[in-house]
DNA sequence: TTCAGGATGTACT
DNA sequence: GTACATCCTGAAC
């Protein structure tokens, strides 16, 4: 499968959101070893005119300034004071916009995956781990070892990307309002999380 | 199976 | 000082 382009992350963010989902997010570490995931849940934020978004408005702020970046760059923010979350950035440069990668399937090096996440390897983890694995943002990122330190990579890089996937039926598509963001006013309602059933 | 409460630090008022 | 795009634990059911 190819890598998605930056034509992929620069068009409408509901699009991207609901595109992504099925596609293979690819993080690779230091050592060289490739983990990933299959992306199944997202949540799009959209600057323009979402109270929900960092950069609602046009705030600009430094931690918002990657979502201005070119589309197909990682932004990547701390939340709560101690989890991660992986966005990917849409739309034209200087639009603040960007797809939230909600949860994942492990595809790849899943033993790494389960080592980051709980100290053990893929076999060890008790069904209620198995249950919750990968399916908080938070999570994702815990196992992807990603931090901070790589807010701003390129997507087009060879650090992490996403690689294309055959589109999933769309009856295991679902489309509902987003997670967390109770503070948002009208922007609670809008039906912008995209997942796959099971 | 669900629920309340706490951890923890940065961004922003 | 307050809020936050979360997760884990332990208790009750």
């Amino acid at each position: 499968m190819s890598r998605l382009d930056r034509s992929f992350y620069g068009r409408d963010t509901l699009t991207v959101a609901r595109e992504l989902l099925g596609k293979h997010l690819v993080r690779v570490l230091p050592s060289g070893e490739r983990l990933v995931c299959a992306i199944t849940e997202t949540e799009a934020y959209i600057g323009r005119m979402d109270k929900a978004c960092h950069a609602y408005g046009y705030r600009r702020t430094a931690r918002t300034e990657t979502l201005y970046a070119r589309p197909g760059t990682a932004y990547i923010y701390l939340i709560y004071g101690m989890y991660c979350c992986l966005n990917l950035v849409t739309e034209a440069e200087g639009e603040p916009a960007a797809v939230l990668i909600r949860g994942g399937r492990p595809v790849e090096n899943g033993d790494i995956l389960a080592q980051h996440r709980f100290g053990c390897p893929q076999a060890g983890m008790t069904p209620y781990q198995r249950k919750n694995f990968l399916n908080g943002p938070g999570k994702l990122c815990r196992a992807l070892a990603l931090t901070r330190t790589q807010n701003g990579l390129d997507l087009l890089g060879e650090e992490l990307y996403v690689l294309d996937a055959p589109a999933p039926d769309l009856s295991n598509v679902r489309t509902g309002k987003r997670i967390g963001i109770d503070y948002a006013q009208e922007a609670v309602d809008f039906p912008w999380r995209f997942w796959l059933e099971d």
